[in-house]
DNA sequence: ACATTGACCTGAGAGC
DNA sequence: TGCTCTCAGGTCAATG
């Protein structure tokens, strides 16, 4: 599930839930999610912090504690969090659970165990380090940016799209949406898209991506217009008389229209 | 340089 | 009802 938009609503989730209540305990129930740090260092970097700041960069999730370092989050496929008083509430795949001193907790439930947590002095340098490329969302991303990122080498639109060392934030099902609304064959060569169609791509980046944040990522409240809701081989078009189609793009289950998308 | 495949995990849903 | 099969919104490594 969780993409750029999925991530941001985490994020902002968070930050109305569980900022600024001290931490009293952290528990782990699956160590393969840690990525680079012991349970140890993670439990006694949490106990006593609070969560004072969030910030979002591609489908990572940074958290910081006290000002000083961040835990990092990144959900996978079936990553999310909840916040909860009763334990009757607790999610039923917990990976860490966070307990504040006000007697709520906040779980990082990852059912798939795809996901990854980890911690950082420095959110900048860690996601240098990483590779990935600028925010998809960031207002700072000009089209030359995107253009010179995005519109090279001669592998797919969709896989570059989706390539997270050239724009951070997209996955499988917006970057379908985003080629669907901008009308662009998922399988047409990245570095072969004249001007006009990579405009269209970049404006629907992040049309898409902020429509989906302002719905909350809720398929069913997206515009009619949007073929997310409509994920299936046969389904009508939302734009045409035709009919949307499944094909594989680089292993990963693609839907579009091909009449409308060239 | 790029596409493809399989691996990592677990569970939901389809089909029988 | 229960079994088996396929698939899932992410990423990485190995292979062609």
């Amino acid at each position: 599930m969780p993409e750029l938009p999925d991530v941001e609503i985490y994020r902002k989730y968070l930050q109305s839930t569980a900022f600024n209540q001290k931490i009293v305990k952290a528990d782990f129930y699956c160590p393969r999610i840690l990525h680079d740090i012991t349970e140890r260092r993670l439990q006694s970097a949490l106990r006593g912090c609070r969560f004072t700041a969030a910030e979002r960069h591609g489908k990572h999730l940074f958290a910081a504690l006290d000002d000083t370092k961040w835990l990092v989050l990144h959900f996978g496929m079936t990553g999310f969090l909840a916040y909860y008083k009763d334990p009757d509430k607790q999610p039923s795949h917990v990976c860490l659970q966070v307990a504040f001193d006000n007697g709520y907790y906040l779980a990082y439930d990852c059912q798939r165990k795809l996901g990854q947590i980890s911690l950082t002095a420095d959110m900048e340098s860690y996601i240098k380090k990483l590779g990935m490329g600028p925010d998809a969302m960031d207002q700072e991303l000009s089209f030359s940016t995107f253009k010179d990122r995005v519109a090279n080498g001669r592998g797919m639109i969709k896989s570059a799209l989706m390539d997270q060392d050239r724009i951070a934030g997209i996955g499988n099902i917006y970057a379908d949406e985003i080629l669907f609304q901008a009308g662009v064959d998922p399988k047409a060569k990245a570095g072969r898209l004249d001007e006009d169609r990579l405009r269209a791509i970049f404006r629907k980046t992040k049309e898409v991506l902020s429509t989906a944040i302002d719905r909350q990522a809720h398929p069913e409240d997206f515009p009619r217009s949007y073929i997310i809701p409509r994920r299936q081989a046969g389904a009508a078009c939302p734009k045409c008389d035709g009919s949307i189609e499944a094909v594989k793009v680089s292993g990963r289950t693609t839907y579009y229209c091909p009449k409308c998308q060239k």
